[in-house]
RNA sequence: CGGGCUGUGGUGUAACGGUAGCACGCAUGCUUUGGGAGCAGGUAGUCUGAGUUCGAAUCUCAGCAGCCCGACCA
């Protein structure tokens, strides 16, 4: 993609009124533009590391054996009254010219339980996993902290469907373990916490927690084993001995709750009596499960985790490119014909070919918009390119051919 | 929903109650080019509404908006 084609707006100044660490970059390298509190439009730039994050999720939810669809953002009044959530106060309203009312999906139970209702008749249909990655609303009192906290926000909602109770829990830790590998991936440190259920559940459910101080929930957890618990639950405090391992004292720290997993039994399956036949042929009702991630709230964290002074440092696969492309002085036509070799290569690659930038420019723009891989040509590198892969040293000048053969290699550890 | 702070060109900022200025950006021309270039002459602004005053960006009131703290957070 050349820099002159794509549509990328960096900004020389801080954002007015932002204090949080992501809003403040997202806003500069022009990733983001709020629309209002908890509103954000995703520009190119930041359309493409979202789209990044959800083929990691993707990939993830599919080698579990769920599958993909897509539900609607309006709901009819009555699929709310249903489960008895039309009164909820973070449901979005509205009442179109017929005078029929509306709810802004905030989570998807509803409209996917009666979808299944038509569909699964026996024992034979079940386990079924369900997801999908779809825009919710929430009327949040307090929007905050950039994409930390949106009204408006982009989740990735599963739901499990099963004969019973175990076969929920196998799958249940099937998801944990899909998340970890989600996370991971995204470079994102998470702790597995338990918390409360909400209206959902009596039992504790689990939350990926990344820690970091601009996080809003309080995490209780042991630095020498998996202990961890959302204060909202805690019975420990901090220097507490660990009551699991006893190997350690307990830490408190922030946490941005990145994704969490819901056992939800039968609730939803009662509400729409979601039922299917046991081989006895006696009905039985559905168990369910659901599990989410926030995207845009993980990109967010990712900013909170991983920038510097210069801009944002991404993890590898939440990168919006694989490679910055800058053309110095003198280097435009080695630059160009690294640009088109790396397009026959497929390499994914940012070019930029501004010819109206100063090399400041040009380089401050490439650290804020913070690519993992530089490759630059200019006078000095003659007919080669000179190599930068974050955190190493640069390598001595190479080959276009080179180049690529290096930066696959980087990006293949 | 309670509390605090803040609203000035596209962006960031300045102005005692008395001519709205600066920097960046943008457009034009010339010169420049390994860390946000130089010169020239341009472009564009006081959140909304009332009030006080001879005169309001500035003071008062109300509203709206954003950020931060708290409550909330399926």
């Amino acid at each position: 993609m050349r820099f002159t084609q794509f549509f990328i707006r960096t900004q020389k100044e801080w954002p007015r009124d932002e204090e949080s660490a992501n809003a403040k970059f997202l806003h500069r390298g022009g990733f983001v533009e709020k629309i209002g509190a908890g509103i954000h439009a995703f520009l190119p730039l930041g359309l493409r590391v979202l789209d990044k994050i959800n083929r990691v999720i993707r990939e993830e939810m599919n080698a579990i054996g769920a599958s993909e669809l897509l539900l609607p953002a309006l709901i009819p009044k009555k699929y709310w009254e249903a489960t008895d959530r039309w009164n909820v106060p973070i449901l979005y309203k509205s009442t179109d010219s017929s005078g029929q009312e509306y709810g802004l999906g905030f989570t998807h139970e509803e409209v996917l339980t009666p979808i299944l209702k038509r569909r699964i008749q026996s024992f034979r249909d079940l386990p079924t996993a369900l997801y999908q990655i779809q825009t919710k609303f929430r009327d949040e009192p307090r929007a905050r902290f950039g994409l930390i906290r949106g009204k408006e926000f982009t989740m990735k909602d599963l739901y499990s469907f099963h004969a019973d109770a175990k076969d929920l829990e196998r799958f249940y830790w099937t998801v944990a373990d899909a998340y970890k590998k989600i996370f991971s991936r995204l470079e994102l440190p998470v702790r597995v916490v338990e918390a409360a259920g909400g209206d959902f559940t009596k039992e504790y459910t689990h939350e990926f927690q990344v820690l970091v101080p601009a996080g809003e929930d309080t995490i209780f957890y042991c630095e020498a084993c998996d202990f961890a618990q959302n204060k909202e639950i805690a019975n420990v405090a901090a220097l507490d001995t660990c009551p699991k391992c006893a190997r350690a004292k307990i830490k408190e720290s922030n946490g941005i709750e990145v994704g969490n997993i819901f056992r939800l039994g039968t609730k939803f399956s009662e509400a729409a009596n979601l039922v299917y036949k046991d081989s006895a042929g006696k009905e039985q009702l559905v168990v369910m499960g659901s599990y989410g991630i926030g995207p845009s709230r993980a990109m967010g964290a990712i900013v909170e985790l991983n920038h510097d002074d210069a801009g944002i440092r991404w993890p590898k696969e939440a990168a919006p490119f694989r490679i910055h492309l800058i053309a110095l002085p003198g280097g435009e036509k080695q630059a160009d014909a690294a640009y088109k070799y790396f397009a026959e290569q497929g390499v994914d690659v940012l070019y930029d070919d501004r010819n109206d930038a100063t090399p400041g420019e040009k380089l401050t723009d490439a650290d804020l918009i913070g690519i993992p891989v530089r490759i630059i040509a200019s006078t000095r590198t003659a007919n080669m390119v000179e190599v930068t892969m974050r955190d190493e040293k640069p390598f001595p000048f190479q080959s276009i051919e080179a180049a690529v053969l290096a930066v696959q290699r980087y990006y293949a550890r």
